[in-house]
DNA sequence: ACGAGAAAAAGTCATTGAGACTCTAAGTAG
DNA sequence: CTACTTAGAGTCTCAATGACTTTTTCTCGT
């Protein structure tokens, strides 16, 4: 079943991840691909490729991600079937976009060849295609979900103080969150979880490390995880799905 | 440019309206279509149909639902790409399913025929394919964002009044809301305006009319919209885009 | 013509959560 | 041992919500 299956369909991914800016704090940051060939040919453009037969649409966007930047996302989701008549200067292409996490740490592994760099969100080129629209709709998605979900962590390795993941939030949402609130927030939230241990190193107070509460699991699994239970937590304000 | 550009692609769109339920009150009603070929020949299925070369996805929503209910609906929006490998039992089908809404009194421009049929949202035939999960995550983004944006006059006419509006926040939302606190909060979030008239012919205080404020326009024209304003209007609870 | 009924519309009160802020404790570096 | 820094707990205010009460305004039936 090698033949072609969805001509003119293609499935993109946009990737978030943190970089250090130059203010010290972190920065949100995007990992993006040189087009090799025409059109936009040398432009720079979000990692994809086609669908093939034998997999379903995460799947493809796991992929095409893997082979293009060889980073593996925490966080998958989809974002949004882009259609337009004219995306494309030659042939009429429907691209089925996800947007993807990638922790900090991880983002490293990215070889950063000619071919793909890091950009940070807020001084991005000039994209190929409806790229650049594209990236401003999976932008405030980001924005809009961290508020009431708990896919912060995707950014961060499997445990992290409330420092560090305070400035997940800041750096998404680009505005300073006050410690003390933040804190009482997500603890009430019970979104995490303190392990008891401490990080060591510091050069002072040792701030405790969390991790995120398990039973309710990272992931998006598209429509059907909503059915089972909507896993609503509300953090830093108001509650929704 | 008649050829087939977009095989095993399809667009669906789920219909929601109110219908005259047994209590007196509304209720949450789906038109549903009879297939007329395999697979699932003769079983309840969401309208839509393949994709053309010359339109959008949208448009393609649209065509196929004007032309499968006679239907035009007055708020349309994309809910999610399906892709699973075992959603179909023959071929391999990529389904771009949008989710609309249709006045309540257009419904029964509808024609009832054989093979087009109204359903209460919580008496649902069997359906074919995966369009009963289709349906169960289109309800859940139907009632999240009824809470948070201001479709919900997609199922009223130009005017209604405040009791109308409720109602069909009642029927979605399934719980009754108070009165004087759906007044306050729908008056304050500016969403509503008054239209000055009153309606007539009611065994009681005539209530006032109202009307959606223009500025803030319905239709969902896609993650282009969000870029200019997110528009978003306390409603009920809280506030989010 | 008048009173009953019903719903519109306005008002009251308690609770909750967010935001801004202050204060104490605990560790490290010099 | 002292100064400094950050973790972490506590306080206060304001706005929004939910539950409830009261008043007003209309129609209909007697």
């Amino acid at each position: 079943m090698s033949e072609v299956v969805f001509p003119n369909l293609a499935v993109s991914t946009v990737i978030f991840t943190l970089r250090p800016g130059e203010d010290g704090t972190s920065e949100l940051a995007l990992p993006l691909v040189r087009r090799i060939r025409a059109p936009y040919e040398g432009q720079w453009a979000l990692p994809g490729g086609p669908l093939n037969a034998n997999e379903d649409l995460a799947q493809a966007a796991s992929r095409t991600l893997l082979a293009t930047t060889s980073l593996q996302p925490r966080y998958l989701e989809q974002l949004y079937a882009f259609g337009q008549l004219d995306r494309s200067p030659d042939d009429r292409v429907v691209s089925i976009v996800y947007w993807a996490l990638v922790a900090s740490d991880e983002a490293d592994r990215a070889l950063n060849n000619e071919n793909v760099q890091w950009f940070l969100a807020d001084d991005l080129p000039e994209l190929a295609f409806d790229h650049a629209l594209i990236v401003d709709y999976a932008l405030s998605r980001l924005r809009t979900k961290l508020e009431y979900s708990q896919i912060a962590h995707g950014f961060l390795g499997e445990t992290f103080t409330l420092a560090q993941l305070r400035e997940v939030y800041e750096a998404v949402l680009q505005k300073p969150l006050d410690p003390g609130n933040f804190r009482r927030t997500m603890e009430s939230s019970g979104a995490v979880v303190a392990t008891g241990e401490r990080l060591s190193g510091t050069p002072h107070r040792p701030p405790q490390l969390y991790k995120y509460d398990t039973s309710t699991d990272l992931r998006d699994r598209g429509p059907l995880s909503r059915l089972v239970a909507p896993a609503t937590i509300s953090v830093l304000s108001g509650e929704k799905i």
